[in-house]
DNA sequence: TGTTTTCCGTACTGTAGCGTATGGAGATGC
DNA sequence: GCATCTCCATACGCTACAGTACGGAAAACA
């Protein structure tokens, strides 16, 4: 278990190792989808060759498993513990609601997630994201729980609140123009969704 | 502008028309996405070749679009027009939520709508995608102004409500074990959606 | 029936990517 | 300094599919 020489820059005409090539997945993912994980042009962005790849890889199939898993570790439950920072159940959700829809906001959004979501179908894929989700919805349950709602409609809300969420990543990739455009109905969306949310 | 002896049923060692093969996509597409609209497996699966398809199309592009265009106006406001067997603008709020929460239920969902959504990126999916959304988002959004909502409170509704729908379609999809699992579950799952959507 | 048009099968080229084999350069251990 | 181990580039072969060329069958027309 010795640490290897780790590079912490990209430099070129250096070795590479599997987490370099990993990132280097989750990467083109975020780009141009699962598809967009080929040996080959990834080598070709690494400045390396198909040797270095197929050196610390079995096969293409692999590299994918290891970039999903580290997605599932490194993103799970980071906006989770961002909202902890929150200790007012209402004050989390409302944090919460409204960091994940600022985050579908710019040009730019979660363009990893929505691959995921894009590729559900996908063997490699479908558990990663069912696990995710489930956790996801199992917090926001719990949110709702500790704002004093039954068990069974505080896990009704959630899957509506996670569902809007979702939905509303789509819509604002499939079509921008309907989704508030500026900060200021940004807020003011986000805020009736609460309060529909959190009605009695 | 005369019609061409159509084929009603699939016979082999037939010709085939656009049609055909527009329809082969579209099938394709809800079996395994865009990426399935492929040329030669298309021809087998239609007991054809090559040599037919390039007759009918100039390329595998103008299928894709030929096949998006059908979508588009066959799938549209199908949906819509169903739920104008209702009058009351409640009663087609209630019909038209259930509907599309319902076609989410089974294991085959609908197909052609997911891909399209894993695909909202495509340059030709994308404005398809986004004129129906369009479409739906301002359908919805006649609903609630004819329940007595504002212009732009009815709005902000129909955006949740058609997040909330295309949310759960990926939840469906994703992550089937956490979406209400029985008939009568998800008849209150949804009743309960509609009294917060519809709450004053 | 003969001719023309429509439609399609076959055979080809070209490209992109997966995976393998192999030799060799650079680092590492002794 | 020499041997060994790590890592990688090069050069293959293979498959899947896009698109083209062309000849011929089958239908339509005369």
């Amino acid at each position: 278990m010795e640490m290897p020489p780790r590079r912490t820059e990209k430099q070129t005409a250096t070795r590479l190792t599997a987490d370099d090539w990993t990132l280097a997945a989750l990467d083109a993912i975020g780009r141009g989808g699962l598809a967009a994980v080929a040996v080959e042009p990834l080598a070709a962005r690494l400045g390396a060759t198909k040797g270095s790849f197929y050196w610390h890889f079995a096969n293409r199939d692999a590299l994918i498993e290891a970039a999903l898993k580290r997605w599932e570790t490194d993103h799970t439950d980071a906006v989770i513990a961002m909202v902890e920072i929150e200790t007012d159940p209402l004050a989390r959700l409302r944090l919460l609601i409204g960091m994940v829809m600022e985050s579908t906001a710019g040009q730019e959004a979660d363009s990893i997630e929505l691959a995921m979501l894009a590729t559900a179908g996908h063997p490699h894929v479908a558990p990663v994201l069912a696990r995710v989700t489930e956790r996801r919805i199992a917090y926001t349950a719990g949110l709702f729980l500790a704002l004093g709602l039954s068990r069974v409609e505080a896990e009704r809300r959630a899957l509506l609140a996670v569902s809007a969420y979702l939905g509303h990543a789509q819509l604002a990739h499939a079509a921008p123009q309907v989704v508030p455009g500026n900060a200021a109905q940004r807020r003011a969306y986000v805020d009736r969704i609460i309060e529909l949310l959190t009605a009695p």
